[in-house]
DNA sequence: TGCGTAAGCGGAACAACGTTCCGTATAGTG
DNA sequence: CACTATACGGAACGTTGTTCCGCTTACGCA
């Protein structure tokens, strides 16, 4: 087997870079959407956009990076809910919860359900990280007969982004129709 | 008040263009999907890109051109499956039909979700044409006490189009996304 | 401390897109 | 048959994402 790790040696200026990148992408996300051009957030961080695409290898990647830590904290609440309420009603704050990041964040949604190939790193974060803690709370709210067996988590994640797109209203419901979806796990 | 209505000469050729031009449009579109360049379409047709635009405001107008008449079954077909079916059954099986109509059209619901504005015709045609269609389906269903009272005809017709982006299943099951939707709407 | 080298950088350049523009061609009329 | 409004083709423009490469610079070693 070849080099198992050979101690690569990251430059100082690079590493630095690279955070002022995501700094940047975060900002410029927030004010002009996900969809931004990619030299807007070059010019944003001061860096050429070679020096992007050399810690990215798409924009789409840079978008899953950005909102990694955002998607583990979601991620990890799924936990935290199953632990202080019952399973079913864990399960509704969680997809709340959710659906309100989904809907925060300019553009993402549509870059979710783009179908574009371009934006692949997206679904596979979310799968990878958000499917397991879906599944979670699935298979608790299902063990307690709350709501009907066999839903595949990842189909219902993909299906609750996909209609999030629409801002969540200011008083907290969440979206009518991804009430009606919840609706629909606890029928039969 | 100014002349009401010019007696507009229109070109024989011109119209003849336009012909060519929603035929090639359809070929591609089955081809390429809807995001296929303008271009595409344009040498399909064998005719400039001027040509095209001269009788299409932007791509989304002639998407729109396009699925006019598809769209104008599925809308029709409502008022028979009413008079064919039990109003919940109607309801049910109109989605489905909906739903195939979106799925088979390759790239149709990423560009009806994209929130592209360059798309806006299509959420437009879909709204003004399969609105009504869904209206009548729902209060039907509605009145005889099937589903839930109150449900927005347009919010559940963009909820169903934004989930129905897989193919079908062969066997002709539908989504079970969407499927699950349905059920939201029985209960309670 | 200074130097050589690879890691890293900036931004010009490329390809693909939607859309616009305008010189040229022609259908239809008198 | 000639004239003109109508329509046409396709070059050109502005914006994308992404690649490429000559130059800069960090940093391990002498």
């Amino acid at each position: 087997m070849p080099t198992p790790d050979p101690p690569r040696k990251v430059r100082a200026d690079a590493r630095q870079n690279l955070d002022t990148l995501l700094v940047a992408a975060r900002t410029v996300f927030a004010r002009s959407g996900v969809d931004a051009p990619a030299r807007e957030i070059a010019t944003e961080a001061g860096v050429g956009v070679g020096t992007l695409y050399r810690h990215f290898p798409n924009r789409a990647e840079l978008v899953a990076a950005v909102f990694t830590t955002e998607i583990d904290a979601t991620a990890a609440e799924a936990a935290s809910l199953l632990a202080t309420h019952p399973p079913g009603e864990a399960l509704d704050l969680w997809i709340t919860r959710f659906t309100r990041f989904v809907a925060t964040k300019q553009g993402l949604s549509a870059a979710l359900r783009s179908g574009d190939p371009a934006y692949d790193a997206l679904p596979a974060l979310l799968t990878s990280k958000l499917g397991p803690a879906l599944a979670s709370l699935l298979e608790a709210a299902s063990a307690a007969g709350e709501i009907r067996p066999g839903v595949d988590p990842l189909e219902l994640l993909q299906a609750v982004g996909d209609l999030s797109h629409r801002a969540p209203s200011p008083d907290g419901t969440p979206n009518p129709m991804v009430r009606l979806l919840l609706d629909g796990l606890r029928a039969q």
